[in-house]
DNA sequence: TAGTGGTCTAGACCACCGG
DNA sequence: CGGTGGTCTAGACCACTAT
């Protein structure tokens, strides 16, 4: 065992932890600064400040500059959920995708779809309702509408071919997006396309994206009962 | 104007994704190397380093010794999810907190939970239900197994005064989180005590924490209808 | 304003893994 | 084996904000 043996900024931030778990100190406490840190445990700072980096992203302590390192007195649990196409996320399951375009027609987006884009005032939309399949199998029944400001080429993509899901992931890159989750009843049209009871509870999956301040999309996907969406941490 | 402003990292990440957005660099391309980049962005190869984790952690390349850094050719959204202990979570959103224990019990858990926890035997365990209340109005329906093996000490917490959510969160830390997310139709005992009709669609939400390997707890988080899991990113 | 975290740099060495 | 990303170090300066 040498004493001396090189610290990863993994073994500082367990360290750490530990000590923090250990109840050395205790929700709400100042911990040391960074460079008393690195001096008790005979390393640079800067492996101190990567580790309180993961420590901090991962909800455990809260850092401000001069207001020092604090242990966050009201823990979260933080975890990444991924969300792939939905033809990789059928395929890597083992199922054989599939896919059919419902519908496609531009209109004037309803009060809640401006919302939900941060639009104050109505836009042209391209508003496209799919059904997406798992081994023929309903999967999840997409209803999306796309901003044809931003996304004018939109107007030439055959939907019939490639789901707008793929086409938007793979062409239109975004730096801002939004997801919100939650529970509904099926509504009979809904019912009918996944194949279950009208009221059964489905999962729905909205997300809105931007490009800089612009909206580029925002589609609801409502899954078929059975599905889950599972992160790991 | 001085052409040689300091690059910060975020600079460089802008600049590298939108070379990769306007195209320059295809899905599935393989980037230059990190040292290269610095030199063309005239910065240290630690500054690109730290913009490339970035664009790592985003989903937007990947990264592979000796492989060097690829366009992902399968784009997945990823955003964080941030789950605070229920009670902040009501106070936060406005509400008046409020916590009923419903039952409390040593038993040996059905396959369902063992599973969930990664146990091949059963162990004893502690079940507990208890409902979560904002404004006197039903909030979260929780149905928690507690390890006994892992927390022998939650048999001496009086858990009508503190929610096992509270309780749990405060003194035992874990090193892995498992995150289920689903929706199912009330059940008639649950639709009674979240004041809705059976068969309502419910939003729940479904974790498991280890302590290294040992599972600490699994609980079934039922939310009332009209509950959404928001994340921006 | 002074103390703290955040970042940049330049250089070195290591760990992994593709050819 | 050699090329690439991953990390550590030591030092410097900057940015934010609590006091």
């Amino acid at each position: 065992m040498s004493p001396d043996a090189r610290l990863s900024w993994k073994d500082v931030r367990d360290e750490i932890r530990d000590a923090i778990l250990s109840g050395r100190y205790a929700p709400g406490d100042r911990l040391p600064r960074d460079a008393d840190f690195a001096a008790m445990l005979n390393c640079a700072r800067s492996t101190v400040q990567r580790a309180m980096q993961d420590l901090s992203d991962s909800g455990i302590v809260e850092r401000r500059r001069k207001g020092g390192t604090r242990v966050r007195p009201d823990p979260v649990t933080r975890a990444m959920l991924e969300i792939p196409v939905i033809r990789r996320e059928v395929e890597q399951k083992g199922g054989r995708y599939g896919y059919q375009l419902i519908r496609q027609a531009e209109a004037v987006p309803p009060a809640g779809i401006c919302a939900a884009c941060g639009l104050a005032a109505p836009a042209p939309m391209l508003r496209v309702e799919a059904l997406h399949l798992s081994d023929g199998q309903p999967y999840i029944l997409e209803d999306r509408w796309i901003s044809l400001d931003t996304v004018p080429e939109i107007r030439a993509v055959d939907l019939t071919a490639q789901s707008a899901n793929e086409w938007l992931v793979l062409n239109r890159p975004y730096s801002r997006c939004d997801l919100r989750l939650y529970a509904i009843p099926a509504e009979t049209g809904a019912a009918r396309l996944l194949g279950t009871a009208p009221g059964a509870a489905l999962f729905v999956i909205e997300r809105t994206t931007w490009i800089d301040t612009a909206p580029i999309t925002t589609v609801r996907a409502i899954a078929a009962p059975g599905y889950q969406l599972v992160t790991q941490s």
